[in-house]
DNA sequence: TCTTTGCGATACATTGTGTCGCTGTCAAGA
DNA sequence: TCTTGACAGCGACACAATGTATCGCAAAGA
């Protein structure tokens, strides 16, 4: 018993500063706490063994707890991973909705978020979605490089576009390979569409961004 | 001995038709078959129970082969998707390839490779890309509806060019929503950019793809 | 001071992972 | 015809990860 005891102390006193002390203070907090600190140790974890690497008992050690307390918040590494990308979803739509009720002119505003939510995804060039089915890939081999066959297939459609703009069918003030990846980003949404109409919409609203723009350029400008 | 000589060949016996009785054909052959039907089953099963919850003993199990031979033929969970992967890619590519390759006008060529790619993208629903960087929720939970906070995301940019449109400011011949998909998948491209000023190419590429059209859309009504 | 509450840890049974060594089949050459 | 090298396949073993059941202990309130 006094043995046990002893363990428990010493582990207690071999606890590092991340998790507060216990009973720190009110309880929910410190669940609070926890919790982030599974998320964080977790996203961290994903970002650098993959995601199909990180296991419950790496992330608990991770965090300094017991793996069996780990399961009294949550059940599955699928579900922490699930949690940590709605908290990561949560906070760009917090920065954004900040953004948007700024008193601006309407049109800035339009401008200002969508340039705010296209730094964030430039800044997570881990866990980065690529062109179109590539969330495999990116989460697979977390540091790897875009797999070949997706690079031939931008290569593919910015040749296409390289004919077109040489030919003044769509416009030359961007690279063919920006507009490429441009394209197939755009027309991955047709994966979330319903109905064949709107895939055809989104079709021609791609296509469309293709042209030359217009002598006024204001509402772009910005 | 002849136990075991026995056992073996039982076990033969017992095999189902999926994996071709060995020696049929070449071997070489004969392993690109049961490679064709482990990345198969793979994808079968990470449709089923969720990327995460694929293991090696149930794709062995599925395919109808040992476990200790699935290893021979592939590493781990993570070598098969990418794999997986990378001949869907290579697919895709093939079709798109042939299609670039008709004799067509070269513009007609570019729209109709834009939307084989998008009808290839509505086909895979599953192990859908969704906006930004769901490939996560997309992935863990397999069969699950987009994520709440990734829809208000939606919602949020979706009223914005609501009111834009109301103002004049952006299309009206598109529904605000699958504008606002739009938009959130273009700019997506942006994590795969290594420039600043690219990102200000892609943000204004974006948002003049909401501008109204201009009178003459030839190229886009194919 | 003593009870209540609920967090955290140890322990255990089950399942999954890599790997090793053996068996059996085929094709080629003695 | 018989031997031999190459190679696919499997069983089995040692170890890691997973869930779960049970216990001990710290803090808060009476």
């Amino acid at each position: 018993m006094s043995l046990s005891r002893l363990i428990v102390a010493s582990s207690y006193r071999a606890y590092p500063s991340r998790v507060p002390k216990l009973w720190r203070d009110t309880i929910a907090a410190h669940r609070r706490e926890v919790r982030d600190a599974v998320l964080d140790a977790t996203a961290r974890l994903a970002g650098q063994h993959g995601v199909l690497n990180v296991t419950m008992s790496q992330i608990a050690e991770d965090v300094g707890i017991g793996r069996a307390t780990l399961y009294k918040y949550f059940a599955s590494v699928e579900e922490i991973l699930q949690t940590w990308h709605e908290r990561q979803i949560s906070d760009h739509l917090q920065l954004l909705t900040e953004i948007a009720e700024r008193d601006a002119p309407q049109e800035a505003r339009l401008v200002e978020v969508l340039g705010a939510y296209a730094q964030i995804q430039r800044q997570r060039t881990d866990h980065a979605a690529h062109p179109h089915g590539s969330e495999l890939a990116a989460l697979l081999h977390h540091d790897a490089q875009v797999a070949p066959a997706e690079r031939r297939l931008r290569d593919l459609v910015g040749a296409l576009l390289a004919d077109a703009a040489a030919a003044g069918a769509v416009r030359d003030d961007v690279p063919p390979d920006e507009l490429a990846s441009f394209c197939l980003h755009a027309l991955g949404a047709a994966a979330s569409t319903t109905s064949d109409a709107a895939v055809q919409r989104l079709v021609r609203l791609t296509l469309e961004g293709l042209q030359r723009p217009r002598q006024d350029p204001a509402t772009a400008g910005t």
